[in-house]
DNA sequence: ATAATTTCTTAATCTAGGTTAAGTGCTCTT
DNA sequence: AAGAGCACTTAACCTAGATTAAGAAATTAT
């Protein structure tokens, strides 16, 4: 398991002590799968870091169609950024799509570690680069590729998520419904 | 003029001696309009912030089709956050589009800015956060959009851009061909 | 095990937006 | 001011992907 300690070790160098006292402002929880840990209306007050499982976040348009806007499995990072940062009701769900367990960051421990370890600042704003990195291509994606040249980037770059979560979801991520998916899976088997 | 100094209050505070060193760490040039600051397969040492005029960032896909990214006029920061942060060469062009100031800031002296002032750290965290919110709203739109629907919202959150860059980078930022747009802008001005 | 609920597939039909092509009006040059 | 490019429009036709609907397969709950 990649634990929360070694992800922040991609990038910065805490000492043992800044570990611990990182530590000790999270914290750890098992969920089921389907448990919504948040719901379009509410502030997110907390970012989610995933030791195991697999959660997703999307959000629901015209009260009847789901986006899903990302999917977080061993390792990732999971939240609804535009609520935690402006603390208003944000728009995305994020529910747990496999048995899960989750490391959990209030934003309220966030700012107290911020003020104890500036360094972290260095460390969310390397995360939240990559991030974006990672949005812009994927919306660039989303402008220049077909929607079978996109399932294929997604099958390369997510290879353990195909056989994991419910195809519809990954249908939604690429941006087809989940009949046009279907068929496109079929003509690919062809080939 | 909204200043890069003033860009950075808003999140920071910097003594006078910081936003001396700030200063004396950027550079501020004038920019034509078509001039090309950076190109595809080029990698980008630099980001830039806009004093004045307008420039936008985009990709070339099979050495025909132009995707805009991204617009940045008066008090925007524009760049290739792929290319800036991974040191490799990228796949976005920048070019200027209506004659511009431009403060540029080279990533060897935004490193040792990080070094003395650490505070800066937390002031570009903040710009990352800021844009990934703005990059995912965006790919959400894509998926769950018209184009009607995406142009309406890019006029009332860019209502500058609209009478001052040609339509068809517009038509290629909300995600259709100009020829589309051109029917679609006749619809909207019949109702 | 069996019923109930989801998820996935297939197929017919439809549409938002793409493509091609031709023409009109700009705005730069020189 | 005449020409050369661009930028925009219009229109006919085309297609990737959506919608609707119905049945099959797989999960989940009882």
């Amino acid at each position: 398991m990649q634990s929360i300690l070694q992800n922040i070790a991609k990038h910065i160098s805490l000492t043992p002590e800044e570990e611990t006292l990182f530590l000790s402002k999270t914290e750890t929880k098992q969920f089921k799968a389907k448990t919504i840990l948040l719901s379009a209306g509410e502030v997110a007050t907390c970012t989610y870091f995933v030791n195991s499982g697999i959660l997703r976040s999307f959000n629901i348009n015209d009260n009847i169609i789901e986006h899903v806007l990302h999917f977080a499995c061993e390792g990732w990072w999971i939240g609804d950024m535009y609520s935690y940062i402006s603390e208003k009701p944000g728009n995305l769900f994020i529910e747990v799509l496999e048995d899960a367990e989750v490391v959990i960051i209030t934003k309220e421990n966030q700012q107290q570690l911020f003020q104890e370890i500036p360094k972290l600042e260095r460390f969310f704003r390397i995360l939240a680069e990559n991030s974006l990195v990672a949005h812009q291509e994927r919306l660039m994606d989303n402008l220049s590729l077909t929607a079978e040249e996109r399932f294929e980037k997604f099958c390369s770059k997510y290879p353990t998520l195909i056989q994991k979560v419910p195809q519809k979801h990954i249908a939604s991520y690429i941006g087809v419904t989940p009949e046009f998916f279907s068929k496109m899976k079929a003509r690919l088997l062809k080939k």
